[in-house]
DNA sequence: CCTAATCTCTCTAGTAACTATAGCTTCAAG
DNA sequence: CTTGAAGCTATAGTTACTAGAGAGATTAGG
């Protein structure tokens, strides 16, 4: 049995982190000592890698809520599964092609300034007026 | 003279976030018409314009609160607001470099999926084990 | 056995950048 | 004059944690 510690130091999760996923449920509450401690087996271990490998993947904590209800049903057809590994490539994709629309942008505008004064600074001048930009690069998350 | 309403559809800023920035000091207060409803002029537009096309191309807001501080002073030199910039660009740069190898595993999980059980799903197998990934994925943000 | 250092406990609040809701007032059109 | 849209304030919720306070538990050394 491991104390909530050990088993911080074995997974890479810090203990705040740990105690967070039992609050929002995503770690089931485990035992506690006579002294009101928690006491991890090695089920909860690896359940806490399972979940710390896809935040590593940048799974969002609800997929990784799926996952992990999904992983207690072995028979199941892994479809669902797929299905959102699927979804997490895509978004992770997209993210990269707005990234890089960010990159090329920022990468003139520093590329053009001429290093004198504010006035003429065309870093400004490029946030003042999108129509200084190269392309189109739309809001959304990134 | 233009109402909130009218300054969120210039700009493609919805009006909570205005009232929002305003709030954080982002915005200065503006003038009131006799009913106590928010009155914007040019200024307070090409200010906001600044903003929404920073917060585009990825700029934090404390970022931004700087690069308008700096451009406050146009008689200063523009060293500062170009190192701002960079910095958004190596932020960028990092957080591509760091979806590029996410998007490396989960192409791999994705297709070594043989879609037969939970029990033998590939994606379910490497996000609990890390050993099975090409390379190394650090967490960071992103 | 006692004490000091380290862990662990609960609870609250704070982070970034908004978004949503509730319940009210004001404005513009017909 | 009435109705519906737009605006007002204030609060709380979002994501995934992180930090802190103040109290109790455990362990190592003497
Ligand atoms: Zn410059
Ligand atoms: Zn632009
Ligand atoms: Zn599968
Ligand atoms: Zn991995």
């Amino acid at each position: 049995m491991l104390t909530i510690g050990k088993l911080a130091q074995d997974t890479g999760v810090k203990v705040p982190t740990i105690r967070y996923y039992e609050q929002i449920g995503l770690l089931p509450e485990p035992g506690r000592s006579a002294g009101n401690q928690r006491l991890y087996g090695q089920g909860q271990l690896e359940r806490l890698r399972f979940i710390r490998h896809a935040r590593d993947l940048g799974f969002p904590l609800e997929a990784i809520r799926d996952l992990l209800s999904l992983s207690d049903r072995p028979d199941q057809p892994c479809a669902a599964a797929d299905g959102i590994a699927r979804a997490q490539l895509d978004a992770v994709r997209a993210r990269i092609r707005r990234l890089k629309a960010l990159e090329g942008e920022l990468e003139r505008m520093v590329a053009q300034c001429a290093h004198g004064t504010i006035r003429d600074c065309r870093v400004i001048e490029v946030l003042g007026d999108h129509a200084l930009c190269a392309q189109d690069h739309p809001a959304a998350a990134g």
